[in-house]
DNA sequence: CCACTTATTGCAACTTGGTTGCAAATATAA
DNA sequence: TTATATTTGCAACCAAGTTGCAATAAGTGG
């Protein structure tokens, strides 16, 4: 392992969080560069920025994986909780930049925990 | 849809909730049954379950579903929230009857919150 | 207790997200 | 420019979950 060549593919799936600070699923993402790349590779790439602390993944509404920038991350925070948000209409999801207290559960030794709130995203609200 | 009729399946698959005050995620309850009756059925059964506000449901930390009983929650309380947690090592999930606060979300509305805790459980800390 | 209606089930085929092994391509260092 | 090790494409695979439809079996009513 360890290298990292700067290869097309890598800049191509680079450039998507680089131009937005949007979360994306594995889906859009594979979606987006169908012709470009294949899938393989997307999920490869993406697995890659996560361990290189890029980016951050969690678990969407309906169990799907995605991605977004760590921006207010550490790779050491990662294992701290910034909620996510999905709008119940149109999917979208966002990063919420806000702190939730992680509770202590007795006989529970708690090192990550994962908070989705669903709702009405403000476009979506008419 | 409507009635409901006393099934053996439905009978079985009840028990197995009625016995244990544990969440059991789809993959178990499918294996659990799997000579008894067909996977359909036991999805079926359980999406009926959910609908009677029998169980309620959310994902573990694969994206896999999981089911546990509806004791502390009504079928109201189904939007509110209590955290599930799950063990890293031996994967077991219960729900904790503790409450988790809803953050509020400036343009946010938010109808629902899923808060999954990960970590070890007491059996897996030696 | 039988016949009938309709809910429930089994089955097989399918869909989708995600993974794997390996050969071919290509970025980089020399 | 070449050598070599990393990346990629591909095709096949796996697991979770869904669907359509024919077969089965609960729960009526007679």
């Amino acid at each position: 392992m360890v290298s990292s060549r700067q290869t097309q593919s890598i800049r191509l799936v680079w450039e998507v969080f680089d131009r937005s600070d949007n979360a994306f699923s594995v889906v859009e993402l594979v979606q987006m560069h169908k012709d470009l790349m294949n899938k393989t590779t997307v999920y490869r790439i993406l697995d890659r920025f996560e361990k290189e602390g890029k980016l951050h993944t969690f678990l969407g509404k309906n169990g799907l994986k995605w991605y977004a920038k760590c921006n207010n991350c550490s790779s050491k925070q990662h294992i701290d909780i910034h909620p996510h948000f999905q709008c119940n209409e149109c999917g979208k999801v966002e990063c919420l930049s806000i702190d939730v207290k992680i509770p202590k559960v007795a006989k529970h030794h708690i090192e990550q925990a994962n908070m989705l709130l669903l709702g009405q995203c403000d476009e979506c609200a008419v």
